[in-house]
DNA sequence: TTGAAAGCGGTACCAC
DNA sequence: GTGGTACCGCTTTCAA
């Protein structure tokens, strides 16, 4: 079933079924009912191919992340795909990994898909140097790219991102004024935004007069038991908080502290970050800074939509949203 | 930059352009080397929708889960993503929470989008009764559909699922064995893989000659707090062992246990089903069902080339995978 | 308000 | 092995 096949039945032409299809202003509403009635009637659905290629767009957005099995990205994912899907626009959904040929070969491969916009999420796209996000600018140039928790400058590249420096400067802070002398920073990356929370916590230490400890930026992979594990064999690293930049990270040091029996968060001050569901299930249950995923995929949303009505002059190049740290078990202060 | 223009500079027909695109054996290597050559140089892509409108097909799987901020979702996506992507398809991905209408709008919005395939991931998409699966057959009709730890019988509906009964089964056994005799069965929906696991767990009951009692089957909202706080509540409900249907309901039996400073296993033996994150994450360590996403997921995959493939009659419409109970500190058998 | 017809960018059949 | 050309199903301009 075709637009031809509607025409003819309607005894129109399929200029006329088109218009109706788009609901132009410029058929008569009589027309339309009967045409419409025919659609109905014989379960017509437009080809979305041929719209295709007359409109180039399929109202898709593609999303890349590097892996959506973990827990902040999903989250990420799901409240992108809701409301994208609200605009009347589908996801094709990548995960890309870490690796810089795999993200640029994604990144061609939904160019190639003529996708409407490109979203990214994580902060391992904004890259380290300038020549890891080249493929970006390119493809800025082709259709408006976001990030979502990066930063890129560049034209047409719109990011969207929390205070993680502001906000580690802060509970790092916190942390001193409660009388800690000896804090670790565990990472599992270089990635922008864990550069930005070493820069917030080394800042803090600084600003309160304490040394910047080589041994005190630690990092590890992201599973809970090798944090664990790690920091038990360590007996030579003395410490007496830890302000993580990811949830498992922080239970990592919550499960040494349990294993060496330390009275949390008495004997040991811990902080996460992502306010995931591990820090409600672990015990105690860890304080964590809630990065605001779901404020900033919605302002990214709304971005994507005025860029792709043309408004792009009203979308800010940045926007960034302040986080802040959900207090539990965990913490003093 | 399309064919047309390949065509001219390269000084052959578009018939070749396209010949060379689609690897056809019907062209001279001298001749593919020169088209390829020039589409290198030019930066050529053919126009997927042009091609579309030709093959009725764009290479994409349309993937439908009711929430992939849910870990185990978001599993199974990401695998489904990774092992389809090597297939060369992509994935549009569609988020339907669990109301009924919205499954069915998904599904036809997908059908409309000419997907190749269609992959349910969940248990709810079996439905509780044959009016709810009504539109899977139809969607059967003009694809094939595959379901993901759900069965629904139907032509071209193809189904990989866990054993959740024998693995409820056998735990519930096991626990009777250990010297249990109140079993609460925790569970969050009436789903095809919540029934199952019901079942698996009543005729162990009966097996072993114990009751069924219908105090013991609790339907709670998956949030770990909120499971504590009801058992919490519920101070008439006495028992002392916990068959939950999912993890974190099982961590909140675990809350609950440290709430009551109740000895676990001792005086409250609990398993977990999906052996997310939150199994190692809690204290104790939850011993949890190995529902084995990432083999149900591989099956999928392999079912869904070949059918693409045209061998439909090499695959079975039903797989099951064996479960298994990882064991950790909840549990003493 | 409606219709005819020219694209859009490929695929594939049929000649040569 | 290569070229010519009729589709695929829709959008949109131009005329009427």
């Amino acid at each position: 079933m075709n637009i031809y096949d509607i025409a003819q039945i309607a005894g129109v032409s399929i200029a006329t079924v088109s218009r109706v299809v788009n609901d132009s202003p410029r058929v008569s509403e009589k027309t339309k009912r009967k045409v419409r009635a025919i659609m109905e009637e014989y379960g017509y659905t437009p080809n979305v191919f041929a719209r295709g290629l007359g409109l180039d767009s399929m109202k898709t957005i593609g999303i890349i992340c590097p892996d959506v099995s973990d827990a902040y990205m999903a989250d990420a994912v799901a409240h992108l795909e809701r409301g994208l899907h609200e605009y009347g626009y589908d996801c094709i959904l990548c995960c890309s990994g870490y690796k810089q040929l795999n993200k640029e070969k994604y990144v061609s491969l939904l160019l190639a898909k003529r996708i409407d916009a490109l979203i990214l999420v994580g902060s391992t796209y904004a890259g380290e140097e300038e020549s890891q996000v080249k493929y970006l600018h390119e493809a800025a140039k082709r259709l408006p790219v976001f990030l979502i928790n990066g930063y890129v400058e560049g034209e047409d590249i719109y990011c969207a991102y929390g205070d993680d420096w502001a906000v580690t400067y802060d509970v790092t802070g916190k942390m001193i004024e409660s009388g800690r002398k000896r804090i670790l920073f565990l990472c599992d990356s270089h990635s922008y935004s864990a550069n930005q929370k070493l820069a917030g916590y080394e800042a803090a230490l600084r600003d309160h007069g304490l040394p910047v400890l080589g041994d005190l930026k630690l990092y590890v992979k992201n599973r809970i038991h090798t944090v664990r594990d790690i920091l038990l064999e360590r007996r030579d690293l003395k410490f007496d908080s830890v302000v993580a930049s990811d949830d498992g990270l922080a239970v990592g040091a919550i499960k040494y502290a349990n294993a060496k029996l330390l009275k949390v968060p008495e004997d040991l001050c811990i902080t996460g970050f992502n306010n995931s569901v591990l820090s409600t299930c672990c015990e105690p249950e860890l304080s964590s800074v809630d990065n605001r995923v779901e404020e900033l995929c919605r302002l990214t949303i709304e971005h994507t939509m005025m860029v792709l009505q043309g408004k792009k002059e009203e979308v800010p190049l940045k926007s960034q949203v302040p986080c802040r740290l959900v207090k539990r078990c965990t913490t003093d202060f």
